[in-house]
DNA sequence: CTGAAAGCGCTAACAT
DNA sequence: ATGTTAGCGCTTTCAG
């Protein structure tokens, strides 16, 4: 049997709330000695505070619930969860909450789902990611619960946080065309995510923009992976013509890109250039090492607690976008000269 | 106000242990159309159980603990922690359990901890590679909760998950052998770790009963990093003498010793063999891909919380080591005759 | 078959 | 300055 404030009390002749108080250093103020002598006490009998109980009459938990992203639990295979999860604990750590992950979600299961998030585990949600499709923002009772979420754009009132794609892939693709670029293929993946539709869109606007040409056999589906972009490098790369860069919207479709271009013996960066996206921890460990456009996931994650953190107190909260920076590697160079072609 | 069973009670005039047994589907039996109209007036006023009222008098949470390897958060950034946490999510997806992750655990920090991991929250605990000094199993209340580990061999009665390290490093260096390689280096590390250190010790045993060379130039801390690897593995390749296969401890270490080997124009497997460990996504992503003992993690992740849901029924739970297996890529070949050297 | 009520461990308003 | 007590929302024993 666990002790419990009430044996504290039994042993020391006094009130619970006098213990209560003590051991919480407040909100009424307590003698010295008698304080002293209930944390002995405490001690003594092994006593441990029973945070349901506690979080029952408060209403708070200090914990933090994460959605994975996707429907499929197996997102959180990624390096995408992966690096935003540890933003995330590092700051829960610093503000002392622990972090419940959800397993649930699914769709069509929205309703069990909910009775799951609201079931006063937590003080609040984060979203990573959530597909594109989903229901769940439309249903009336999650507002019961503050949440905000990462790497989504909806046109509702979920404070997001982001990263921004658009300018990330301009300035991808600009770095490329001042190296000496024109003819760039694109390996996308995802599109049922908002950062893999973007990335997608900004790639075709900025071909379109600079009149560069948009060739449907330079531009594959690699699914975001590793096997995906490999798959996708192959059949791009044993085309007649192929082109002299390659955008990958993520790092781990350019680490399978690189791979498939070094089993055909396509030279990386000389026969052809990739720049990736994220900077994932993949992109630095390859050869050639991959220059990339880094998206601050680790912050995001961060910030994605400061946010939930701020929205439980009641404060504002606005939607937060993070800024692409161009990591220059090994993977990109000037076109070779007999690589280039004119249209 | 969130609707509660009193206020469903209170419309339909019935006591709230109807309302409970009605919702709950038992013990007690309840006429179908009072149950029916327990749910209907349920939905009607948006009721959700409240599952910390409902865990403090069963005393059941259904969310399992999770304790991130390593003394630091940071190492929840490891493949090794998402793989296996990948597998306790989907494993305690089945049985419709969420997962808890705990922030707080430092040198030091014991009692907070133990504080934390016996508030309530959780009915039981998983500890991921837990560091070699850790004096938390010791403490006398952690027996308040149930417990398992995974990739740790202590002296105590903690049920343990592991896979088989020491026949794992042999069958690799058996394979190497078979290939004809007698000049073996090994990048190790993390010997604060049970796995770092029994797979180093394996190398040591094994070579030694094979009465291979050893030899301390060619035996390097790699961190189990891809930069630790790297630069590990820049050192050794840039002596006079190289042997002709490596043996990396684990993959991320394999990823950074074929970067390096690359930068340096030696081919692998051509010129250096490389075998690995772990059998991490990073394995397979690379040129050349890497041969590795497989270790499985995301069963291991699963039967961490089928011994943990066992162990917390009560039932006998025992350590399980899980068998590696070699899959054979591209990493490692017979030496070719010209890199043979001959003691 | 069903209702009343105790109680899980804690906090805080309300006494004194 | 301290004690008493009413809950938080639920399950389940005990009465009826």
């Amino acid at each position: 049997m666990a002790a419990t404030i009430k044996d504290i009390a039994r042993v020391l002749n006094i009130s619970t709330s006098t213990v209560s108080y003590a051991l919480n250093g407040g909100p009424r103020t307590v003698p010295e000695g008698v304080k002293a002598r209930v944390l002995a006490t405490a001690a003594d009998l092994g006593y441990r505070p029973n945070r349901l109980a506690k979080s029952m009459v408060t209403g708070k938990t200090s914990t933090f619930g994460i959605v994975p992203p996707g429907t499929s639990i197996l997102a959180a295979a990624s390096p995408y969860f992966q690096i935003v999860l540890n933003g995330i604990l590092s700051a829960a750590d610093e503000v002392d909450h622990d972090v419940l992950i959800f397993t649930g979600f699914r769709d069509g299961n929205e309703d069990r789902f909910i009775d799951n998030v609201l079931d006063g585990r937590v003080d609040g949600l984060i979203f990573l990611a959530p597909p594109k499709g989903t229901q769940i923002f439309a249903h009336p009772e999650l507002t019961k619960v503050p949440h905000v979420m990462t790497n989504c754009w909806l046109d509702c009132s979920v404070p997001a946080i982001n990263c921004d794609n658009e300018a990330g892939i301009r300035d991808a693709l600009k770095y490329l065309v001042e190296l000496g670029h024109r003819d760039i293929g694109m390996l996308y993946g995802k599109l049922d995510l908002d950062d893999g539709i973007q990335r997608h869109a900004a790639f075709m606007e900025f071909m379109t923009d600079a009149q560069l040409p948009i060739r449907a056999e330079w531009i594959k589906d690699g699914d975001f992976t590793p096997a995906g972009g490999y798959t996708a490098a192959y059949s791009l790369l044993t085309q007649d013509r192929i082109p002299t860069a390659v955008m990958c919207c993520n790092d781990e479709m350019a680490v399978g890109f690189v791979r498939a271009a070094a089993e055909l013996k396509i030279s990386v960066p000389d026969q052809i250039s990739v720049v990736g996206f994220d900077d994932s921890p993949m992109a630095s460990s390859v050869h050639p090492t991959i220059t990339t456009m880094r998206q601050p996931l680790e912050e995001m994650g961060r910030a994605a607690v400061l946010a939930l953190s701020a929205l439980i107190s009641g404060l504002p909260v606005r939607n937060q976008t993070f800024s692409t920076r161009l990591i220059v590697r090994a993977s990109a160079s000037r076109p070779s000269e007999d690589t280039k072609t004119h249209d």
